[in-house]
DNA sequence: TCCCTGCGGGAAAGGGCTTTCTTCGCGGTA
DNA sequence: TACCGCGAAGAAAGCCCTTTCCCGCAGGGA
């Protein structure tokens, strides 16, 4: 591997003249041997040591990400807007897949830490688990200490600044539709117990039900893995549990999307027998059939906004930066089947609501409000 | 930021013994030692500097991925893989999106190089474009040519070690299949014109049809983006200019899925009126409705091949491996409709073949030839 | 008693680059 | 003619580790 030196032996000047040349460095070189550098790196396919350089000059310019998995589309849309900004301001990203390992969570911001990243994002749920975030909490606290700025998505347990989506009036948005569709009987297909996503979510929605009269008794909640899977085994025991359910929210598009499928599977016609409600808005919720009614976040603009935070130096006190949940309407939560669609009636005013209209799958609008959601 | 140095001194050691400690080294360190040295290290919340060991370090150790897009669900699938042998190897992975942009990847390669990696794998589609081919060529062999490993994966145009889905056999299957069910008159929403990957599967679903006696006229193929609205906008195309059509082979299952949401919303009934087969097997495309009929590649196995051959150091001449590509059979795909499915033959044979059973969603079976595939 | 061996620890030499500090040569001024 | 200042190039001091080499010491054999 050509060094630095071999190119200025090379082209007869001195390392020095050399990485001037190389880096185009203020200090004036000589347009001769400025040429002869460039042609020597040229000849030797020289490309300079990047370890050597951080090693060498003072300020970092790297920046870490610890998400879930970036293949799951949530994290991929949130990463997506990371490395918009992030590349904008000509900056490498090293981006560590924690498959929700809160161990390798742990390692992840050490290695990161070893790197010396000028920052440290950290995306995806938080933990309902009081060790493990003092652990992380003081690995961030020494980074920090140090120089280092955090900034987390979605993680209100850490400390540092933040990006949050407003999961609670997600959750009461999508309970909101249901109860105002003339549900009553609705079931929860949520993710695992110990993230702080699925307890928002959930709280929210079990608040917009109690508003709206309905209610959500524990036997109607089925925890299971956040993922396709997870939601279509959830959905089958929920089914099996209480065939009387008119509704679900799942909590997020993935288990959705697993629970459309079993729904396929046994032939329950979707929203005629069971409305479905999921959460997120992954691009691929619009294109399966029926095109999912959901709660869309802003994930390419939580990863941007992230990044925009990590990235402005001159920042005083930690930072939280709130984005809101909207529902996108689309074909597969429809009116409780019990009632006839002229007799839906908002539960929280009692005032007589026109039936909705059938929507064609891409019209989505987003939601008006009609009664105050929670402060999250 | 605490350095090696603070540790020792604070531990009263040298610095030789402080690293021997923190590294396991195989010299022996008397224990009061040895406590001593960790004890400072919890304490200063010590991370030894990456780069600093990087440089001090012989072997390399990390290794560089060039992709076109993490979050595409084809290249997440690769990364699966790749990840999973790289992580039991203790292998660290930078993975770089190039988001099919040419000058990109040559920035990346570069990058890589100066990050010192021990392995570079290009994953992705090639380009028709003798020129950069070149220069990609040329970079790539100064980087081996100083101990660096090259593997691509589905690009035959770059050097190295291989590993290659047999794009053309996959794209003749997705022929036959069409033609065995009686359709003749089929379109193709393919990739970009500039892709190997398009030529590809092009080459191979142009030698089937014309085997059993199909053809494929130049105004029956679109080129488009190889994404969901590239395909919704080529399906829109195929369909105006040829209204006959009754099937359609999208070149990769992102636009199958835009072509379905294209068919759907022009209430063109599929598979009765047009059946569309796709092409890789992403992980969604069962759980659209139809659910997709495709041509399945291992992209798992793909990237643990690949991540295999990269880190197995004592290869000799540049190894190349093949893996089969295989259909999968869903729901969009089905009999032509002038024909009853009584009378539906395998054109090549001309043999009477008994119409197939509509088949449950998640019964894939994979195809068993019946011909002989080109080599490819 | 002396020498050799082996063991545990430290000194110091890199590894490749950046950047400050020095030096050198030149033109201009007194 | 002597001196100063300035501009451009080079020397060298780090940046933070790892690892070789070396040294001192203790124990064992002759």
């Amino acid at each position: 591997m050509a060094t630095l030196s071999d190119v200025a032996r090379r082209a007869g000047v001195s390392p020095a003249t050399a990485s001037r040349v190389i880096n185009g460095s203020s200090k004036p070189v000589n347009d001769e041997l400025r040429e002869r550098v460039l042609q020597a790196v040229a000849e030797l396919q020289y490309v300079p040591n990047a370890h050597a350089q951080l090693l060498a000059r003072s300020h970092r310019t790297a920046v870490g990400v610890i998400v879930h998995d970036v293949s799951d589309p949530y994290f991929a849309e949130i990463t997506r807007g990371l490395q918009r900004v992030a590349t904008d301001q000509g900056r490498l990203l090293m981006i560590c897949n924690s498959y929700r390992d809160p161990d390798r969570e742990l390692e992840y911001v050490e290695l990161l830490r070893g790197h010396q990243v000028a920052a440290i994002i950290l995306a995806g749920s938080g933990y309902h688990n009081p060790d493990f975030t003092r652990l992380v909490n003081e690995k961030l606290a020494a980074y920090e200490a140090t120089g280092g700025r955090v900034t987390v998505i979605g993680r209100h347990e850490l400390s540092g600044d933040a990006v949050m989506p407003d999961n609670r009036t997600g959750g009461w948005l999508a309970g909101r539709e249901l109860c105002e569709l003339g549900h009553r009987a609705v079931g929860v297909i949520a993710g695992p117990r110990v993230l702080t996503t699925t307890t928002d979510r959930l709280a929210g929605l079990r608040d917009s039900l109690a508003e709206h009269g309905a209610g959500l008794p524990e036997h109607r909640i089925r925890y299971a893995e956040f993922d396709r899977d997870g939601g279509a085994a959830a959905m089958a025991a929920l089914l099996d549990a209480d065939p009387d359910l008119t509704a679900v929210v799942a909590l997020n598009d993935s288990m959705a999307i697993g629970a459309l499928a079993l729904l396929r599977s046994r032939s329950v016609p979707v929203p005629q027998r069971v409305s479905v409600v999921g959460f997120d808005d992954m691009p691929i919720s619009r294109d399966v059939t029926p095109a999912l009614t959901t709660v869309r976040l802003p994930l390419v603009e939580m990863g941007a906004r992230a990044m925009a935070l990590a990235l402005d130096e001159g920042a005083p006190a930690p930072r939280v930066e709130v984005l809101a949940a909207e529902l996108v309407r689309r074909d597969s939560a429809g009116p409780a089947p019990e009632l006839t669609p002229a007799r839906v009636r908002t539960a929280a005013t009692g005032a007589p609501t026109a039936a909705r209209p059938r929507r064609a799958s891409d019209r989505s609008r987003s939601s008006r409000p009609t009664a105050h959601p929670p402060a999250s």
